[in-house]
DNA sequence: TCCTCATTGCCTAGGTAGTC
DNA sequence: GACTACCTAGGCAATGAGGA
């Protein structure tokens, strides 16, 4: 009975309180969850924009490393096709260093060999020679390399690679410096940078041959650099001007002939710290590194005349000759069908071998392989984007690192 | 059910050696 | 020099497995 009229008291007095209570209540939850909806909309919204910008980043950065992977192979073609005819221009320009072997050699410790860690060319597969590529182009954005692209004439070619061999010596012997301190700061002592270790002694032993010839005094022409070839002067470092005699090498140096002019140039000591006034391509000769990155062996001994048509590389005839297949639909398609048709042929023979086919061992093994191809291609893209050359956006960094 | 990641197979690019 | 054959690595799409 109590209870009953409890109720009936709770619903007429308090009825209308608690309704309304709850009403309150449940507006305020709804509220809340269209606030908190709308703002999960909005976060999403932000999200989503962030992603677009982050995805047009990435398109930018991959578009700059191509063009850059394409520029660095012309740029590395060029340089490799015009490198060794351009050391040789500079045999004159070793009259001018002789002075400063002397100096040297004359030194009570005469020209401390330079530990000089050269960059070793890339040997291995082609996606790392092309990372390589790209990196050290990045490391040379500062320096605005100029394009190689528009080369065409003889002279102008000549001109490019001297710029270009001015940027790889610099860089170059910034990483001399920075590995070895005193090296770096003594000018002089830098001045013996990295000669001793260039391996092709025949590069090496110009002042040497300089020293040979100043002594003899006989021979009086040119055989190399026809006088329509001028030689870019430019203000010499002397850092990186290196003489070092080493008699062991001596017998097996192939002799150059010298202009008289040229072996009548002072060979007066320079005084310390002066800069010696020697072409920028004969500094190129000496910089540490150069002749290791690049093979030049070959062409000692050629006839200078055929110098301005170097021969070309395998790999380069062969790409000028796919490119000229590629050019035509017909054999591209034609060389494609080809390739299909051995891939068929080689899983038929069993040459190619599919997974199933394998024993366990191999399974696993080219399982392995697979991983870490995949791992090789995720760091390697990671990697690229990691260094843009123009956008470092970190927070996009932070977010793509794996 | 959707999404993400790994696996797999196929294809292509590019280097090298050899042949014509 | 042009071309072919072979090889290796990388790209890409299809597929499967597992988790949210």
């Amino acid at each position: 009975m109590d209870v009953n009229l409890t109720i009936s008291l709770m619903r007429g007095q308090m009825g209308a309180v608690i309704e309304k209570a709850v009403n309150i209540a449940v507006e305020t939850v709804l509220g809340e969850m269209i606030r908190v909806v709308g703002l999960k909309f909005e976060e999403i919204k932000r999200e989503m924009t962030a992603k677009e910008k982050e995805n047009e980043n990435i398109r930018r950065m991959l578009e700059t490393s191509r063009c850059q992977m394409k520029t660095m192979r012309k740029y590395i073609s060029v340089l490799s096709a015009e490198e060794p005819r351009h050391r040789l221009y500079q045999g004159d320009g070793d009259m001018a260093t002789t002075s400063t072997g002397m100096h040297c050699r004359r030194g009570p410790n005469p020209c401390p060999r330079p530990r000089v860690s050269e960059p070793t060319p890339v040997a291995g597969p082609s996606w790392l020679r092309q990372q390589m590529h790209i990196s050290k182009e990045t490391l040379r954005s500062d320096s605005h390399i100029p394009e190689q692209d528009t080369e065409e004439t003889h002279a102008s070619t000549i001109h490019k690679v001297v710029n270009s061999s001015s940027h790889l010596m610099d860089s170059q012997a910034l990483l001399s410096e920075t590995i070895d301190p005193i090296w770096g700061q003594n000018p002089l002592a830098s001045a013996e940078t990295g000669h001793t270790d260039m391996p092709d002694s025949s590069v090496l032993s110009a002042p040497m041959m300089a020293d040979e010839c100043m002594s003899s005094q006989t021979t009086s022409t040119l055989t190399f650099g026809a006088p329509s070839l001028k030689i870019k002067q430019e203000e010499a470092e002397v850092e990186i001007v290196c003489v070092k005699d080493e008699p062991a090498e001596a017998g097996s140096i192939p002799r150059f002939e010298y202009s008289t002019a040229e072996l009548h140039q002072p060979a007066g000591e320079p005084e310390l710290g002066v800069s010696l006034d020697l072409p920028a391509s004969f500094q190129a000769l000496q910089s540490p590194g150069t002749s290791a990155d690049l093979a030049i062996p070959a062409f000692i001994g050629v006839d200078p005349t055929t110098y301005t048509v170097m021969a070309k590389t395998a790999a380069e005839k062969q790409r000028e000759y796919r490119a000229r297949r590629d050019a035509d639909p017909a054999r591209r398609e034609k060389y494609l069908r080809s390739e299909r048709e051995r891939w068929r042929r080689d899983v038929e023979t069993g040459k190619k071998k599919r997974i199933g086919d394998l024993g366990e061992k191999a399974q696993r093994w080219r399982r392995k392989q697979w991983r870490d191809a995949k791992e090789r291609q995720k760091r390697s893209f990671f990697k690229l984007i990691a260094t843009p050359p123009d956008n470092p956006e970190p927070s996009l960094m932070v977010l793509l690192q794996p």
